[in-house]
RNA sequence: GGCCAAGUAGCUCAGUCGGUAGAGCAGCGGAUUGAAAAUCCGUGUGUCGGUGGUUCGAUUCCGCCCUUGGCCA
């Protein structure tokens, strides 16, 4: 049986349509599955991914090409531009949105991707909080270049002393989210965070992992893969993007593996080959802390992604959950 | 063939005035609530090239050998 008391996993009263996760690390294999399995079964792909919802980000992101999106349409892709920002709340709204229209149609909707936070939050649900707010990170930023972020998590220890407890003194990026918390709210993020009720889902999810068997075999992959990118041509493609649109290096677009090196070749800060060790060792690093998130989710079907016969384990997998 | 330099962690290197060694990167483990492909935390035993000698003790000093690079023939 599934885990019954973690939110988003109730025991599956009768009538509720199934959605399919399809969650693993990038290189997994991710996208031919789901390919495979669009092609047998009456669903309809929403990605799961942050770096995907970019336009014009193509080859470093591996989206299937046109013609496979046209044929097999991915809800999720595409959606916003490189200078703009999402979120893992307007990843819940969408996809939640997506998913009740595909079930209105008879469909089943099949999430497929590599942001584990998004499939976290989607499952778990999100607290109340305020969404993000660019003048108070301006200001927060301002105080961090002055006094530093330990000198902040102290004063975040002031106002808001379990949150501060759990973070470290460098967690940059959560220290200034609970200092714009507090900023916007008045209120103690741990506090309003408490408050949130658990989430109860309109659907049957059927969680499946897709895990290496052989880290090693998996290296190899993100290696090939990453070459196969740059003789794809990323670097042109990054260079496109400077010149279409205003982007700075820490917008969150071009902090995406691959990108962010390839930026950091563009401005003369790493050979070609230093581009190369760079981005490969990014890509295994990401795999790695998609692999611990997915150590966390026990209750998901694991499969080893390097098997042979793999489309055929999950395919039956997915065949018993419909019939279900 | 002769001379010189270098051989220490997966990689780049530091170091030991003789008491068996440590950084960065990589790797590995973990955290994860509107940036998450982000952000942060933890984790360092390796025939110190081989072999013989000196020594209580050699990775360190000496001899020879091997490998790599450079210079001279």
């Amino acid at each position: 049986m599934t885990l019954v008391s973690l939110p988003g996993f109730e025991a599956p009263p009768e009538g509720k349509p199934a959605a399919i996760l399809l969650m693993g690390p990038t290189a997994s294999g991710k996208t031919g599955l789901a390919l495979e399995l669009a092609r047998r079964f009456p669903v309809e792909i929403i990605s799961v991914d942050s770096a995907q919802v970019y336009r014009h980000m193509d080859i470093g992101t591996a989206k299937p090409d046109l013609a496979t999106r046209l044929r097999f349409p991915h809800h999720l892709v595409d959606i916003i531009e490189p200078n703009e920002r999402y979120s893992a709340a307007r990843f819940r709204a969408d996809a939640l949105g997506r998913m009740r229209d595909i079930c209105a149609q008879g469909r089943t909707p099949l999430l497929v991707g590599g942001t584990m936070l998004y499939f976290k939050a989607l499952r778990e649900g999100l607290s109340d909080l305020p969404e993000a707010d660019a003048d108070a990170r301006a200001v927060i930023d301002g105080m961090a270049a002055e006094v530093g972020w330990p000198a902040l998590h102290r004063e975040l220890g002031r106002v808001d002393p379990a949150t501060a407890a759990r973070l470290d003194p460098n967690d940059s990026q959560r220290i200034q989210r609970a200092m714009e918390v507090f900023y916007l709210t008045g209120r103690a993020m741990s506090e309003l965070v408490a408050e949130r009720g658990p989430s109860d889902l309109p659907y049957r999810l059927v969680p499946i992992a897709l895990v290496p068997g052989d880290r090693a075999r998996l290296h190899e992959r993100i290696a090939a893969r990453f070459e196969e990118m740059l003789e794809l041509g990323l670097i042109n493609e990054v260079r496109s993007l400077r010149e279409e649109y205003v982007l700075k290096p820490d917008l969150p677009s071009m902090r995406c593996v691959g990108y962010r090196q390839v930026w950091q070749y563009l401005e003369g800060g790493t050979t070609l080959s230093g581009l190369r060790e760079k981005g490969i060792a990014a890509t295994r690093q990401l795999a790695k802390r998609q692999l611990t998130w997915l150590r966390s989710m026990p209750d998901a079907a694991s499969f080893d992604c390097l098997a042979g016969d793999l489309a055929g384990q999950v395919v039956d997998k997915v065949a018993a959950e419909l019939a279900a």
